[in-house]
DNA sequence: CTTTTTGTTTATCAAATGATAAATAAGTAT
DNA sequence: ATACTTATTTATCATTTGATAAACAAAAAG
């Protein structure tokens, strides 16, 4: 009943007009991700409704501003794409830790290593906003905390509860997180095709990782 | 009157007028450097002149227009700060490889990880331009591959002019760079201060990176 | 069919912005 | 001093751009 794009129109092929709002703020969402990370918070909002195939001002029947617009960019991006499950498998102790650390890894990396996801992060970082700072918070409580806890008790050491995290850890850490990352900004920040497979590059990190990470662990002897 | 700073007199208290060309070119163009990073390209040429006290025409007397300008600041900050003093760094047989490897990255470190450095690379990235695949491709060129003919020859493999440089290989050393040039992004761009010293972090890097090349190195049989 | 609602477009504003031309004035040469 | 050169400023233009109000038209309601 609400989908009445053509009724007994003959020429279904050209526009549907007077969309659902639910449906059209959808769509202006969806291609606004896409329009800022390809010309960054600047691009300009006549340019991002002729991409939709609407005119400029429609674009604030929807939103109150540009501002809230990118807002919405935001939340569809970085907030949207995260999955929780991740923290399960990060958790799972039924599962070697090298397998968690290779699947976390594949699949996370198989949302931010996208076109949309590195320039928009990049975007906002250059243009401050406190957004990179708080995700990358999120990251490390919910992922890279929960990581080395995991470490920890795969080599015997104590909880990150009894012994803080030492900044050798994060630093290991970040440096994985780094290596991933940055296959993402030469690909879609500078262009350069990659020629290698990213799953197997992912693999070899983990592999360095975890063979290197032993010898910033705490000692067995604390606590 | 209105300006009464004039004749001889030596105090320089307010704004000298009426600069050399040559040295307000050099003035107008190093404040380009640190407003430009700041923020981003799209920064209006009205501010940049307000910060130099001169007013916004001016600057077209100097450069034909703000993309000259821009141009300007890639010259000055890619190509002038690169030190050819480098590449005779990681050739020096007569110093150990990991010495050489540890200098060489310690200065170029000391050179990326700016504000300016790092914030204009990557909004240029972002803007597209070719100058980051220029700029890498002169990196690889330059450093990397000598870089990786050095590791050959100390562990006695055959010559890159033999046996080409292997997909592994520079991957591996684009992974050190990615650790260094990732710090740089975590502190100008993330806004996330750097809890650990860059030189110690580097020097970490570096012995990882020399233990793990061996691995991917080709065979001694070969050739 | 007529009226009402509302998604969309047309027309337009005000401020911002890169750029140019003419006026001004500081320094130099005569 | 006077004339000349030119670094710098004042005034201004033509677009661009985020945003608003009114007009229009496609459905829904009566």
């Amino acid at each position: 009943m609400k989908k009445p794009n053509r009724a007994r129109s003959r020429t279904p092929i050209r526009e549907q007009q007077r969309l659902d709002p639910s449906e059209r703020e959808g769509i202006i969402a969806r291609e606004a991700v896409s329009f800022f990370a390809e010309y960054g918070f600047e691009g300009q909002t006549r340019e991002l409704a002729r991409r939709l195939r609407i005119t400029q001002p429609l674009l604030y029947r929807y939103f109150p501003s540009k501002e809230a617009l990118i807002e919405r960019v935001y939340q569809e991006v970085f907030v949207e794409r995260w999955k929780p499950s991740w923290e399960a498998i990060i958790t799972d102790r039924s599962v070697p830790l090298k397998t968690r650390l290779i699947q976390f890894y594949r699949e996370y990396a198989g949302v931010i290593l996208t076109y949309e996801w590195i320039r928009l992060f990049m975007f906002a970082g250059l243009k401050d906003l406190g957004l990179n700072a708080r995700y990358l918070k999120m990251l490390r409580e919910r992922a890279f905390e929960r990581l080395i806890e995991e470490i920890r008790f795969e080599y015997g050491r104590p909880s990150t509860r009894d012994l803080p995290i030492t900044v050798l850890e994060i630093e290991m850490v970040w440096g994985l997180h780094a290596a991933i990352f940055y296959l993402g900004v030469r690909k879609f920040i500078y262009s350069m095709p990659l020629e290698t497979d990213v799953n197997s590059i992912i693999d070899a990190k983990v592999t360095t990782f975890l063979g290197g990470i032993r010898s910033v662990l705490p000692a067995k002897e604390t606590v």
